[in-house]
DNA sequence: AGCACGCCGACT
DNA sequence: GTCGGCGTGCTC
């Protein structure tokens, strides 16, 4: 017997299979999508059975053994796999490494061990031995009162003598077990909410398709109740025994949500990255054994392989967390298109503020528009103030204006909360000398390092470099550092000396690396342990907090000023999303903006709630400048640790390109990219443009095929 | 990705 | 003379 075997090394020089022949004894284990362990070179790799074929005309080496009881790559998967090959331009084994859990990984095997744990059972009826039995034996006797099994670890700590004196008897039988590392807590089961009128009619419209592919966009303001039909819906999926996949950003994958569908449903699988390798295969083998119906996850969880799907459900559609940064770079809506296809299942895009891709798609019919425009429970839309931070500036209060201010003080008195959003981490944005110019700079990333006080330390944002600050300026020596720009940390210490007697939190990427100290701020915030919660993006999506009436934003254009074309659609989301955290119980929100765009269209939009206009005026943007939705667009990313050789070989990429793309289409630079030098790396861009191209994906692979061996300069492919 | 092969410079 | 630099090419 011959197979095909796709070897596990992410080169692209290795995309390929390799023949190798199966001994006689491991013929009847062969099975494709199982992992082998073969010999390659003077190597023995790990790999995946492909295929089986006829005998070749070269010599052959043999397999040397199999891997897995079961494949861990069903039929979809393999097939999906190409899939994302082909949309990314990555090789298929980086494709099968992003859809696997890394415990699978050859490097890795430690956690592939499951983790067994020894069980008791008891052998005859406690009546019919309790006679027999010494007072140190009942004592083990009675554990069994009330279950039929019992931890060997529980008996032991009674008597490991008396227990071993027993097993000898054979009154007691030891077993041995798998248990899953992660255990979720029980859960007390709730009825869920009737849905409301109009929430009804959007459940309708999707359940009268669950057995067919069709993509949805389901648009609901920020607490219209969302949730409830994704829950109604997968009620009926799993009555139909289908099973159901649910993808959300991973930075609203909160206990709160999880929780929320616990109350509900019981073979649930939860995969977000807080979970350890070991956790996380735990998970993704409950998939595979068909122990859960429904999977929540973020991205990768797109690739959980659930057979059967009845629905695929991506909730904030708009999240940029849904396409992975690194090859390959896929984007989870995309890979949902193709398994909602595969299985014949609706995928549902959820949404407040939809991307424009998907919006206007579903405006020309693509996707089928389901609007919800109420708030559940009759919350109101939160009222929305913008204060022009110029005129705060010379009334100085450059920090907090007097408006925030005094509405912070409001309700504090009422003891009600308050999430301030400030999207800048660290303490002040710059040191610079007031007698020198000098400011600190990272010196692999040509960027402004940010100062975090609380280890008076410099930090560069993007490669981590970090150096302690120094009393002295170190280039002239003076005593004239000074601190510009704000960030949470120093926005904590204001906060603490304007309003003394209020309990501040801060969130942000530096306090909360530890393990569970997301969830334990939160936790601590909704117990209110705390006034105050301030923080950086992750305080904007999806919490919920019913004490929470007031929000207040302090740097909101500062996301506008970024050179990137979705920059007004961040800064408009990231706005209604902090925005819609006021107000979710039965007092009115309130939201302060401090701006110094008072009259610019976005925040215009975002004060009256007018998705519908921003839409329509940011269309118009694209349409003129000829981006997407209204024209595809492919980054060429040109990188070399060289000046002279990035530079060189972009202006050679361009010449390639226009010799081998469509006139039609439109070839931008090569420009210096956005982050010119990322650690010690150059980097050039060129931007292509199209609408139809039949030629640029063959282009672009051939492309890539002339870099593989450049060991100067290297290029990426991203589609956007 | 590894590892061997191979062709040049500078060392005991 | 040889040791070792890393460019090139191959792995069923």
């Amino acid at each position: 017997m011959y197979v095909e075997v796709l070897v596990e090394i992410k080169n692209k020089h290795l995309d390929r299979t390799f023949t190798y022949s199966v001994p006689k004894e491991l013929e009847s284990e062969v099975d494709l999508g199982k992992r082998v362990s073969v010999p390659f070179g003077k190597q023995s790799l790990e790999g995946y059975l492909m295929g089986i074929v006829k005998k070749p005309d070269f010599e052959t080496k043999e397999i040397e053994s199999i891997l897995d009881e079961e494949p861990v790559l069903n039929k979809e998967m393999m097939e999906l796999g190409n899939s994302v090959k082909d949309m990314t331009l990555s090789s298929l084994s980086s494709c099968y490494a992003a859809m696997l859990p890394k415990a699978l990984k050859a490097s890795k095997k430690i956690q592939m061990k499951k983790k067994m744990v020894s069980f008791l059972k008891l052998c005859f009826p406690i009546e019919e031995i309790e006679s027999l039995c010494t007072e140190t034996q009942k004592k083990i006797l009675h554990l069994f009162e009330s279950k039929d099994i019992v931890y060997k670890k529980e008996a032991n700590k009674v008597s490991a003598s008396a227990l071993k004196t027993m097993l000898k008897k054979g009154w007691l039988e030891e077993l041995e077990s798998e248990i899953y590392r992660y255990q979720k807590g029980e859960v007390e089961k709730k009825e869920r909410k009737k849905l409301f009128k109009e929430q009804q009619i959007a459940y309708e419209t999707i359940q009268k398709s669950l057995n067919q592919s069709g993509t949805f966009l389901l648009h609901g303001v920020t607490g219209s109740g969302k949730t409830e039909i994704y829950l109604e819906l997968i009620s009926d999926v799993i009555k139909l025994h289908k099973t159901a996949l649910v993808l959300v950003p991973e930075i609203s994958l909160t206990p709160q949500l999880v929780h929320r569908f616990s109350e509900c449903f019981d073979r649930i699988a939860v995969l977000h990255s807080k979970l350890s390798d070991g956790e996380r295969y735990d998970e993704w083998r409950k998939i595979i054994r068909k122990e859960v119906d429904i999977v929540i996850g973020a991205r990768s969880a797109i690739f959980a392989p659930l057979e059967n799907l009845g629905i695929i459900i991506l909730d904030e559609e708009h999240s940029e967390s849904y396409k992975q940064e690194s090859t390959p770079k896929y984007h989870a809506r995309e890979i949902a298109k193709i398994r909602s296809a595969t299985h014949h299942c609706p995928l549902v895009l959820g949404s407040a503020t939809p991307t424009l891709e998907s919006m206007a798609r579903a405006q020309k019919k693509v996707y089928t528009y389901v609007p919800l425009t109420k708030r559940a429970l009759d919350l109101e839309m939160p009222e929305v103030t913008l204060v022009d931070m110029e005129e705060e500036i010379k009334a100085r209060h450059p920090i907090l204006s007097r408006e925030l201010e005094c509405k912070i003080i409001e309700k504090l008195n009422k003891k009600e909360q308050i999430l301030l959003l400030l999207n800048r981490r660290g303490h002040s944005t710059t040191i610079t000398c007031s007698n020198c110019g000098f400011t600190y700079r990272c010196p692999y990333c040509d960027i402004t390092l940010t100062y975090h006080k609380s280890s008076n330390q410099l930090r560069c944002h993007y490669c981590g470099y970090t150096i302690y600050k120094s009393d002295t300026c170190p280039k002239c020596k003076e005593e004239s550092l000074n601190f510009y720009g704000l960030g949470t940390e120093k926005l904590e210490d204001y906060l603490e000396e304007v309003f003394p007697t209020a309990k501040v939190i801060r969130m942000d990427k530096d306090s909360t690396t530890s393990k569970g100290a997301y969830e334990k701020i939160i936790e601590e915030f909704e117990e209110k342990k705390y006034d105050i919660l301030l923080g950086t993006q992750m305080i904007s999506k999806g919490l919920d907090f019913e004490n929470v009436s007031l929000v207040g934003i302090l740097n909101a254009d500062q996301t506008l000023n970024i050179p990137d074309y979705r920059s007004n659609e961040r800064t408009f989301d990231l706005l209604c999303q902090a925005s819609g955290r006021s107000g979710r119980n039965k007092k009115k929100g309130e939201v302060i903006i401090q701006t110094f765009m008072k009259d610019s269209y976005i925040l215009q939009c975002v004060k009256n709630h007018n998705y519908i206009n921003f839409y329509k005026y940011e269309m118009n943007i694209r349409k003129t400048l000829k981006y997407p939705p209204f024209y595809y667009l492919v980054t060429v990313t040109i990188k070399s640790k060289n000046y002279e050789n990035a530079s060189k070989e972009s202006q050679k990429v361009k010449n390639f390109l226009t010799h081998h793309i469509e006139p039609s289409s439109i070839l931008l630079g090569p420009t210096t990219a956005n982050m010119f030098l990322v650690n010690q790396v150059y980097h050039f861009e060129i931007n292509i443009k199209y609408r139809f191209d039949n030629q640029l994906k063959n282009a672009l692979k051939e492309l890539d095929e002339i870099y593989l061996s450049n060991t100067l300069v290297s290029i990426d492919i991203d589609f956007h």
